[in-house]
DNA sequence: ATAATTGTTGCATCTCGTGCAAATTTTCTC
DNA sequence: GAGAAAATTTGCACGAGATGCAACAATTAT
């Protein structure tokens, strides 16, 4: 990777962590984008070539694509064959996609911190959710030999994002195991959503 | 009512609609707040009196809260006892709720033209929705005895939430039987949350 | 080293959104 | 009904968000 594009990165990241911080210190209308670009040491010009918005930049880093290779090995009805299973997998991996676990903890509690002090912020993530369901519907569809805009599968990766948020709620932010018990977690919402939309359906 | 109530409701709703027309027509960011406010005779001033946003106005008949009275049925048990059924009787009961049918689905057919036209306000229409799925959980909770934030509610609430908008997405806005098809097709994802995530538990 | 590409910055500008006080309209009381 | 009281609308000033454009600086390519 070029000087160029490691810059490039480091400025966005820098702009995040400023915002980040300083909002959970003043609150996000006390915080001006002027006050967020002078932290990162760029011009509020700046700001607004990485951003559209100052929302933006505290969102910038919630995944709303699925880990590629893990895509593709559920996609093909792997690993394991068990949907359920695969699923969990699928979405663990994704959301807790890339850098070290310690990092991706620290993320995800300052996620939490973020939505409690500033709950304008819950509709923008909830979009990136949204996103996240789109690509998901199709994997799901692509795995079981539906069309792309399968209703079933839709639905299923809807429910699916349900169950993450339900997950991310339920485990506690200075958990150790945290890759360990959001899959529990997930595997017990799957459970859940099985017994009360099928209530018992034995002959 | 008085006059003066009966007034405010009068503008709002002029205020809205003036948005929702020339939002489809020329396009959000082309749309001025002087531009509604003209439209629906009042001072810029006072559509911020009305709405925080400009978003604000487009989505102000999106309900957010379940119908109280169908509400307290659901919560008590009823009306039929049984889970699926009563729950999409409230859901039906609450998204259709007042005005006669045919301006309701007017109102959805519009907001499906809106979602298409301006993606952007999709993060806005998910964040009603959320606060549906809070009131619902609330209600979940109270009809199984379990406490207010139990885990099991939530996810059901918002699973059933995830059926509501793939129902809103599959039932074709021309069509005759609005209400009975909308709850046919709530039944028939209840029924695909089941069998995918509860697969042939059978001993 | 020099040219070409890409990113940064300052400036002007438009619009959003809010606080405040004056003016207007509705409601209440006699 | 007339006038006081309460609530609503409006104009004005202002800070901040967001964008287009052109000059400037830094990186990369030749």
């Amino acid at each position: 990777m070029g000087l160029r594009e490691r810059k490039k990165l480091a400025t966005r990241r820098a702009l995040r962590e400023a915002a980040v911080r300083l909002t959970l210190e003043h609150g996000l209308e006390k915080v001006t984008v002027e006050a967020i670009s002078a932290a990162a040491d760029v011009s509020p010009r700046t700001f607004f070539n990485y951003f559209a918005t100052k929302e933006d930049a505290l969102l910038d880093d919630v995944t709303s694509v699925p880990d590629e290779a893990v895509r593709e090995a559920f996609a093909a009805g792997g690993p394991t064959g068990v949907f359920v299973e695969d699923l969990s997998a699928l979405l663990v991996a994704s959301l807790l996609g890339s850098g070290d676990l310690e990092t991706r903890r620290a993320d995800m509690a300052q996620r939490k911190l973020l939505m409690a002090r500033e709950p304008h912020l819950l509709p923008g993530l909830l979009g990136r959710f949204h996103s996240m369901e789109l690509s998901l519907a199709s994997a799901i569809a692509e795995r079981s030999g539906a069309p792309d805009d399968d209703p079933r599968s839709q639905l299923a990766a809807a429910a699916a994002m349900s169950a993450v948020r339900q997950s991310m709620k339920m485990v506690p932010d200075q958990s150790e195991a945290g890759i360990d018990e959001l899959k529990d977690r997930l595997a017990e919402s799957f459970r859940t959503l099985g017994e009360v939309f099928a209530p018992e359906t034995d002959a």
